[in-house]
DNA sequence: GCAAAGGTTTACGTTAACGTAAACGTAAAC
DNA sequence: GTTTACGTTTACGTTAACGTAAACCTTTGC
């Protein structure tokens, strides 16, 4: 028995499903094929785009939140794809996973401080506030 | 009794040294600074950085690594100076702070997801490398 | 006195990540 | 049958964040 009925997933999407969805325009999609990030099934002409693809789309997405390049986003995601083949291959993929943990580290690091500061600026500005509102 | 000897902190600083510190280049801090997010002092012609500027350029950096352009920084670094007058403005910085607040949070989240995916990338990895290697 | 080390301004070049627009195909809607 | 909506390719434009280079001071060591 097939569970029905439990949000029911679209087997596949238009890029302009896609761009309404995440908030970008086609141009930034295509855009995204074009560098190599993203390859979705044709057609005839028209693009369609699988789950898949959608995933992929959304971690390109969460990495320009971060703050990465594409060519770092696509690094990143082809790290958690298959087709890692030999043992030098695997070994730098090693070394690149703990580069990234590093650098996540950092931004933690530099995301506590920041939220730290706009936490004092708040209070600060909060006092200024009722300084000139009361009276 | 003045504490002395205790890590001494230089009362100025070079553009050079400062770039040296955060190996950047001293075209980068120029660039900053025509930008608007830096004012050194002048010894004549020569830029004098005191420690002030120092740390302002530190927070540019770290706006960097998060992902943040020039201007959101410049944005950021003067929420916590001084100078907020009237309450219009005060509210408007209330609610910089709060969006600030939000992005941090969501970028937060997208670490949290992406260090998981670190985690299971290795594990996959040194399975892999396991396989590959015994035998 | 002069070369080397650091500083300055001015200005053009470059790269990433799209925006914008033209010119065209196709399929549904009226 | 033609507007409307959506898709395509091609190509030039734009902005941010610097790099690179020229042409020029000024101080310091020899």
């Amino acid at each position: 028995m097939k569970p029905d009925r439990i949000a029911a997933e679209p087997a596949s999407y238009s890029i302009s499903e896609l761009a309404r969805e995440f908030d970008i325009t086609t141009r930034t999609i295509r855009f995204y094929e074009d560098k190599g990030l993203l390859s979705p099934a044709r057609r005839g002409q028209t693009r369609v785009y699988s789950p898949e693809d959608r995933v992929r789309l959304k971690l390109i997405l969460r990495g320009k939140r971060l703050g990465f390049s594409l060519d770092e986003s696509r690094e990143i995601i082809d790290m958690y794809d298959p087709a890692h083949g030999n043992v030098e291959q695997l070994q730098r993929l090693l070394e690149r996973i703990e580069q990234q943990r590093a650098q996540l580290q950092q931004q933690l690091r530099d995301i506590q401080s920041l939220m730290g500061e706009l936490d004092d600026a708040e209070a600060r500005a909060r006092a200024s506030l009722a300084r000139n509102t009361d009276s």
